[in-house]
RNA sequence: GCCGGAGUGGCGGAAUGGCAGACGCAGCCGACUUAAAAUCGGUAGCCGCAAGGCGUGGGGGUUCGAGUCCCUCCUCCGGCACCA
């Protein structure tokens, strides 16, 4: 406490609160003593804090500053608990956008996003986050993307990359493949030109991510957000069931295999559906039948995504003139073919069976198949006129040979044995997770390491030849091919194996790729291995993670089959990316939109941060509610943000300049230890505000506090040690949610610099206890009056109070009450 | 259709089953000012002069007590969507 002397031995200021006057002043002196550089070789705790990299777009909006303003206040408390924490920052800085600033402007990509990440990472300096530079990752930089690289080598080499033909997203119009995410809204358009969008078979590299499908479904061990948590779930959406083969009649044929997760409805089979795709249908199809057969596959594969997968359209399909035999009961069934089967679940073929399936219920209506219910809500019950589906374990089989009677939950079990005891069928789980495409028909990704050689085929460059380099200059007219296509020079490679001429793969890495590995880069960000495994293991896997929930199933799900594959191969020991994971909410604009450019309702933070600081805009953006709910933007709550650090401003300047009222000595006493427990009941609730990433009630707290050390001032406190003391604590408590003016304000108390090198105020229960407290007193449930007692009171004398109130006996009108509850510290309550 | 999340003053929001509306914004009254802005003090859910009554999307339930738990319905937001 030292700081009376201090303020003795400086002049008492009293200058106007101007955050402009300090804010950029202190974001130097911290950049100049490397404050937020995290050093390897620091003995403290470690802790590695991360936000999700952005995508260097052009500019920084105000949703880029709540995301990165929330973690950065827990880092920032984190280091003040005593940890070394590391909070990097880079750039996702592949992908679509700078490819179509070439495209529009003839702008050269690495330029445009050069010069993009160049002014972002000047406006990222205003927000005062304490982000280490010095650990900056581009993913443009061919250092990096050598790594990137070098890890599909890795990958094909275990096994977990392959090329194969698969169906993949095409735009009719731009003449170009598009990825999953490029695919918009209900009606499945190119996000460019708004073309529906149709599937193609092409040859595509994939990621064998469904190797991991059993063990990504485990979250055991790490603190992720429930709705993400399911999200994945239901993406990889395993099913449990049996596949079973069904003979068929057409000599020279291997059975049809099927998947299904109610074989106990085996019976109830009418007929069978392949996809039109399944590579049986050329074979089954009768001459007969070979015409419309046909006819249908060409419809069904130039059906475009909407109309295919459209769920309310009328079921359509083709019979194929061919029959199949129930394994159980010999029945001959016949087999169609109908594009509401998808190649690409299960077999890509059915056992259909109308009576307990909406979707065969329908198709068995339009084509007059029959329906037989085999399981019935009841014996005896019979359900008609619409498909039953049973789920109940109490629902039992019927018109099922000696399996009639069985309980549906049991005949799943029975009806697997036996089919697996003839050899037709085994229990199976099925998966809607896909493989992972990561092939991109585009130039500004990285590009995939493959020759292809007329005699070896597909081989990897040798790691000596990394990075395969993007050649600059490129041609980006809109040919419908990426420029790599038509660069011959590029193209001309030199097979590995033999030596011979080869050909160099065109096709990019999807950015995803990118940024399933950045935060091992991070801990080591020059070294010439993708990672220096002895930092990897300082600082890895990262405490905690934070970015929008809109990545659920696309970067948080890649990022995760990453580090389990890496740990397969010995790359890695651990299990999990991202210990904790915390979602932002969203920041619409005014108009409760998305913000876009196009709509023009992006708010700019630049201007509010000249108009109000960079503290305000901080702490404005954390006060407007929850973190994770987001919210339309409306700033003219700013003002009261503003209004709060301008009085914080004025309690902390140096003692003195306040015309103190003297006050007694009992007085002064009293009004002390109140000021005493404010200041700490605020640590503790600051405290646990901040982990809990509450940031609008800590704020709100450090506004009572505030506005309690004005009242003691104005009482005439100011001076006295318990005063200090409160704003030196409202200083600490704040420096997380405002470096800036809590930096400046310690400095002018003459306090050691830097306040976010010093240790986190303690808390102590015992000055945060009350020496007395208001016990409101109810009748009836209905509040009445308050008492006000010591903690200690015990709880006889309470009800003799309460039931003396004046009030509450006006109240009970003269009846003995029933009943009294007391909720120790809490209420009392006076049941009539 | 399925799976999540959310409905609280004029607005953003707060509230381990225990005083609904903390903390702010906007508003109103007052002080300072020639005046305004800024600042400071006060006021503030709705109805009512008051006593009092009514209030957390609608309806029902559990409980001494429900914004909070249960059932049901409605609305909005997000994700998935013919996955057998």
């Amino acid at each position: 406490m030292t700081t009376e002397t201090t303020a003795a031995t400086r002049p008492p200021r009293a200058d106007r609160f101007d955050p402009a006057s300090y804010e950029a002043k202190w974001r130097e002196r911290w950049e100049a003593d490397e404050l937020d550089k995290a050093r390897d070789d620091d003995p403290r705790p470690r802790q590695y804090v991360l936000t999700m990299y952005p995508y260097p777009s052009g500019d920084l909006h105000i949703g880029h500053w709540y995301a990165a303003t929330g973690p950065d206040i827990v880092a920032r408390l984190r280091r003040m608990r005593g940890n070394n924490v590391m909070f990097p920052m880079g750039f996702d800085s592949f992908g679509l956008p700078a490819e179509n600033a070439a495209i529009d402007r003839g702008v050269d990509p690495a330029t445009w996003t050069a010069s993009n990440i160049e002014r972002m990472r000047a406006q990222f300096r205003t927000m005062g986050c304490m982000f280490d530079w010095s650990r900056e990752v581009v993913t443009s930089d061919p250092e990096y993307y050598a790594c990137t690289q070098w890890l599909f080598e890795q990958f094909f080499k275990a096994g977990l990359a392959y090329r194969a033909m698969a169906p993949v997203d095409w735009c009719p119009k731009d003449q170009v493949v598009l990825a999953r995410e490029q695919v918009e809204g209900a009606d499945r358009h190119c996000w460019r030109c708004g073309t529906p969008v149709i599937k193609r078979d092409l040859e595509q590299w994939f990621f064998r991510i469904t190797n991991y499908a059993d063990e990504l479904l485990n979250f055991a061990g790490i603190d992720w957000p429930e709705p993400i948590r399911l999200m994945q779930t239901n993406w990889i959406g395993r099913s449990e069931g049996a596949e079973i083969d069904f003979p068929v009649e057409t000599d020279g044929i291997d059975p049809i295999r099927v998947f299904t997760t109610r074989p106990d409805t085996i019976f109830g089979a009418t007929f069978m559906v392949l996809a039109p795709e399944h590579p049986l249908v050329v074979a089954l199809t009768t001459d007969a039948q070979r015409e419309q057969v046909d006819s249908y596959v060409v419809a069904a594969r130039s059906a475009t995504e909407i109309e295919r997968l459209n769920a309310e359209r009328d079921k359509t399909g083709a019979f194929t003139g061919s029959y199949a035999v129930n394994p159980l009961n010999n029945e001959r069934i016949p087999i169609w073919i109908a594009d509401y089967v998808l190649p690409g679940y299960g077999t890509g073929a059915i056992m259909a069976v109308p009576a307990h399936d909406e979707r065969d219920f329908a198709f068995a209506r339009k084509y007059d198949l029959p329906i037989r219910y085999v399981v019935l809500p009841a014996p005896g019950e019979l359900p008609s006129g619409q498909a039953f589906a049973a789920h109940e374990a109490d629902e039992v089989l019927a018109d099922s040979g000696e399996f009639s009677g069985m309980p549906a939950s049991e005949a799943i079990g029975a009806i697997t044995q036996q089919l697996s005891d003839i050899g037709l069928g085994a229990a199976a789980v099925s998966y809607r997770l896909h493989d992972w495409v990561v092939g991109r028909q585009r130039y500004w990704g990285a590009p995939i390491p493959i020759v292809y050689c007329a005699e070896h085929g597909a081989q990897l460059v040798p790691e000596a030849q990394l990075p395969v380099l993007l050649p600059p200059n490129a041609d980006f007219a809109p040919t419908g091919v990426s420029p790599l296509q038509s660069d011959a020079e590029f193209l001309a490679a030199e097979c590995p194996v033999c030596g011979g001429p080869a050909r160099r793969e065109t096709d990019t890495m999807d950015t995803f790729v990118d940024s399933s590995w950045y935060f091992l880069r991070y801990t080591s960000p020059q070294s010439v291995l993708a990672w220096d495994p002895d930092k990897a293991k300082l600082w890895l896997p990262v405490d905690l993670y934070t970015g929008g929930a809109e990545h659920a199933v696309l970067h948080l799900m890649y990022a995760r089959f990453f580090v389990k594959a890496l740990r397969d191969m010995k790359m890695l020991d651990f299990d999990e990316p991202f210990l904790t994971l915390r979602n932002q909410g969203q920041i619409l604009g005014a108009d409760h939109q998305r913000m876009s450019k196009s709509r023009g309702n992006v708010a700019n933070p630049d201007e509010l941060v000249a108009r109000y600081g960079s503290d305000a805009v901080r702490c404005f953006l954390m006060f407007i509610g929850p973190w994770d709910q987001g919210g339309p933007w409306n700033p003219s709550g700013i003002d009261g943000v503003y209004r709060f650090l301008a009085r914080v401003w004025s309690v902390a300047q140096p003692s003195g300049t306040d015309a103190a009222r003297p006050a007694t000595g009992s007085e002064i006493e009293e009004l002390e230890r109140a000021l005493r427990r404010a200041t700490h009941v605020t640590i503790s609730g600051v405290s646990d505000d901040i982990e809990g990433f509450r940031f609008n009630t800590a704020l709100a707290k450090l506004m009572e506090l505030t506005n309690a050390i004005i009242r003691e001032r104005n009482t005439g406190l100011a001076g006295s040690s318990a005063y200090a003391e409160a704003v030196d604590t409202l200083l600490l408590l704040l420096a997380p949610l405002a470096p800036h003016i809590s930096e400046e304000l310690w400095a002018r108390r003459g306090k050691p610099y830097s306040i976010h090198q010093q240790a986190w105020p303690a808390y102590d229960p015992a000055l945060a206890a009350a020496d007395t407290i208001e016990l409101p007193v109810q009748v009836n449930g209905k509040l009445r009056d308050r008492l006000v007692v010591t903690p200690d009171t015990p709880p006889e004398e309470i009800e003799r109070m309460a039931l003396e109130s004046e009030k509450v006996r006006a109240h009970l009108g003269g009846q003995p009450p029933k009943r009294v509850i007391q909720i120790p510290g809490k209420l009392v309550n006076i049941v009539t």
